[in-house]
DNA sequence: ATTAGGG
DNA sequence: CCCTAAT
């Protein structure tokens, strides 16, 4: 039996989404990989820079927190809320029958926990820091589920996690009737669910109004008028907002975010250049961060799936989703929608805060849920940092913009979550391993100096020999009693951080190595790491890189290169040192390391005029000479290869023998088309003749 | 390095 | 487009 469990640490404040996860199995892995990894990295970005200031001052304060005891306050009104969900959520049922977890028959031996995250104790520096919000609307739901939403998973996880997704248990209560069925409920296919994502986003994001902090207030959150519903449309709005001012930002979401969100989920996502500079780039960096889709549905179906099989159905769904890359909108849609998610924010609380208190959380919450942004709010511009390093960018160059005076980062953190983590451990493992397997993940992220504290119905597990099953945690058992704690670790010192101002430098390294060890958490939390590269280069070589089909040249190798350069910045971590290029290629393990690392090559639809090229080529030259076709219709085209060409012509040949309508992309003349059938005959039977001559020849020998 | 095919 | 196997 594989159980999984979610655990969601406190609440209220900064939030990181939690990471993807992604399945090792999924094909397309580097590319996948790699876009996850990237991802991930924005929500390191942010954890690297909360976790130095954490570390730093930990002495200040991390003290465990209970969850349970978060929660506890707000039993009343889940127990009534839940009834309600019960009755308004459809799925709640559906996942449960599917699931099947419910014998032990199975006998699994694996527990499966899944951190949603952490919440650290309260750690503000500004005093006026009014709030803290989270990070993404997955965030935001967790939220819920903790406050609002335990009694759910108290209710249901014994069998399972519990059926309806948070998402959906969200969007179903607290938006507007009208937004809910829309974006959640109503969903169909694959496009709906992305939508539901935003929109529940972006309640989400209203409902983390400072008063969402407040246990009490929960029911009046639900209840929020529908005004502040479409405020928060704020999901919707354009992921690339760099270096808006906020104040201008908002409005305009107000009134045109449908629109940019529908462009957002354009191939190219144009919408994004209505906003800042890198935008561009992050947009046209567009498969970074696939993953962060997934995420978002794993933890949206989080619950709604069985225990048992959520862990299958999980990874199933991991791997079902590399066909969706394939397709272009999907694709762009789902990163997006990922990119979305992991937003960060911080706030600029340098002098002035124009903002009032309230104001301040409110803005910060309000921006919009994309690209993994962080909004920084510096005196009198808010300025929204581009996502992938709203933390780098900071200690980078974007930095200068408000740089130019002494701004700093103030970051008032009330309490943030890890994203969301998967451990997998053993039941006959010991309270002892599942602490350290689930300190290793949290390290990673946060670096050393935590650790980690068990907690059975809001007991402390202090005896590390215990085995789960001893000390009652076990599948089917008291998961949803089971909290885990951050704590300081007075043994071991915090392992040295770079400057919080620094955080990227942290996390690839940090965050990667450990995690990749962590059996399930990996593939997601893997390649996040690397994606969410925010690093300025990247965006940058991105926005630079031309479109055009001659430069694509250029592309392929300026991916390598960062690939490298991430490659390195990775290594540092590791035993091997950085500047052992040498060194690497002797060590084995490395190299599978640095394959890992390549990405993708760039997709380029062949366009009209080289199909017109290709098809001439191979009418003269037959198929079976792509290296000759290559040379004569392409010889300049660097990149094409032959064996593009090769499988562009299998393309061709398929599309043309399916009817037009299932035909995509851009439209090829039906006469190239037949053209490309007749001279796929013809080489065929050419083929099929060379290959038949030489018996005949024989046959007629020997008779 | 090419070619052929499956994914 | 990627990946492999076979040339």
């Amino acid at each position: 039996m594989v159980l999984q469990k979610r655990l969601d640490y406190g609440s209220s404040g900064y939030q990181v989404p939690a990471m993807p996860h992604v399945p090792r199995s999924a094909r397309g892995k580097r590319s996948v990989r790699k876009k996850v990894e990237n991802n991930q990295m924005c929500a390191f970005d942010l954890l690297a820079t909360v976790a130095g200031k954490l570390l730093s001052e930990r002495e200040s304060s991390l003290t465990p927190c209970d969850i349970t005891g978060t929660s506890n306050p707000t039993t009343e009104k889940d127990t009534v809320k839940q009834e309600q969900l019960d009755n308004e959520k459809p799925f709640k049922t559906e996942a449960f029958d599917q699931g099947g977890c419910d014998d032990g028959t199975l006998g699994s031996e694996i527990i499966l926990y899944r951190l949603d995250s952490y919440t650290s104790k309260e750690h503000s520096q500004t005093p006026n820091a009014a709030a803290s919000s989270p990070a993404s609307a997955f965030i935001k739901s967790d939220n819920k589920d903790v406050f609002a939403g335990e009694s759910i998973i108290r209710g249901e996880f014994g069998h399972s996690l519990g059926t309806s997704t948070t998402a959906q248990k969200c969007g179903a209560r607290r938006c507007s009737p009208g937004s809910v069925e829309s974006c959640v409920c109503e969903g169909d296919g694959i496009k709906t669910p992305l939508q539901a994502e935003r929109r529940i986003t972006g309640n989400l994001i209203a409902w983390s109004s400072p008063d969402m902090y407040s246990l009490e207030d929960l029911m009046d959150l639900d209840a929020k008028p529908p005004a502040l519903v479409s405020s928060d449309s704020s999901a919707e709005v354009p992921p690339c907002r760099d270096h808006v001012p906020y104040n201008s930002f908002v409005p305009k979401r107000r009134d045109g975010m449908k629109f940019s969100v529908d462009r957002d989920d354009d191939e190219n996502s144009s919408g994004c250049t209505n906003s800042g500079t890198i935008t561009t780039n992050a947009c046209k960096a567009p498969c970074i961060g696939d993953r962060r889709i997934k995420k978002l549905l794993a933890s949206k179906y989080w619950k709604a799936a069985p225990t048992m099989s959520t862990d299958g159905e999980l990874s199933n769904t991991d791997v079902e989703m590399k066909p969706f890359f394939r397709s272009r909108r999907m694709s762009c849609t789902r990163q997006r929608t990922q990119r979305s998610s992991f937003k960060r924010r911080k706030l600029f609380e340098r002098c002035s805060m124009s903002a009032s208190d309230g104001g301040i959380f409110r803005e910060g919450i309000s921006n919009p849920p994309g690209k993994g942004g962080i909004k920084v709010e510096a005196s009198d511009s808010p300025v929204t940092l581009h996502g992938a390093n709203g933390a780098l960018s900071s200690a980078t160059g974007q930095k200068s913009s408000c740089e130019s005076g002494d701004y700093q980062v103030k970051l008032s953190i009330k309490s943030f979550k890890v994203p969301e983590l998967f451990v997998e451990i053993p039941q006959n493992a010991t309270v002892g391993s599942l602490k350290r397997t689930v300190l290793e993940a949290v390290t990673a992220i946060l670096g050393r100096g935590l650790r980690v504290g068990v907690l059975l119905q809001g007991k402390k597990v202090r005896d590390d020999s215990k085995t789960l099953r001893q000390a009652g945690i076990s599948h089917g058992e008291e998961l949803d009693n089971l909290g885990f704690t951050l704590e300081p670790n007075p043994t071991q010192a915090p392992a040295p951080l770079t400057s919080p101002e620094d955080p990227h430098l942290l996390q690839p390294s940090d965050a990667i190595e450990p995690l990749s060890r962590i059996p399930p958490a990996n593939p997601t939390a893997d390649q996040g790491a690397s994606d969410a590269t925010p690093q300025p280069v990247l965006l940058t070589f991105i926005a630079n890189c031309p479109e055009s089909d001659h430069d694509s040249v250029h592309s392929p190798a300026d991916v390598s290169y960062l690939d490298k350069t991430t490659a390195n910045s990775r290594a540092l971590v590791p035993v091997v040192p950085p500047m052992d290029v040498e060194a690497l290629a002797v060590v084995p393990l490395r190299k599978p390391r640095h394959s890992e690392m390549v990405q993708r090559r760039i997709r380029r639809p062949f366009t009209v005029a080289e199909v017109e090229a290709l098809v001439q080529a191979v009418e003269k030259l037959g198929t079976g000479r792509w290296r000759d076709v290559k040379l004569r219709a392409f010889e300049n085209a660097k990149h094409r290869t032959y064996v593009d060409l090769k499988d562009k012509w299998k393309t061709l040949v398929h599309t043309a023998r399916i009817s037009p309508q299932q035909r995509r992309g851009e439209p090829v003349p039906q006469e190239l088309l037949d053209r490309v059938l007749s001279a796929h005959a013809y080489w065929s039977q050419q083929q099929a003749r060379l290959q038949v001559k030489p018996p005949p020849a024989e046959t007629c020998l020997l008779l």
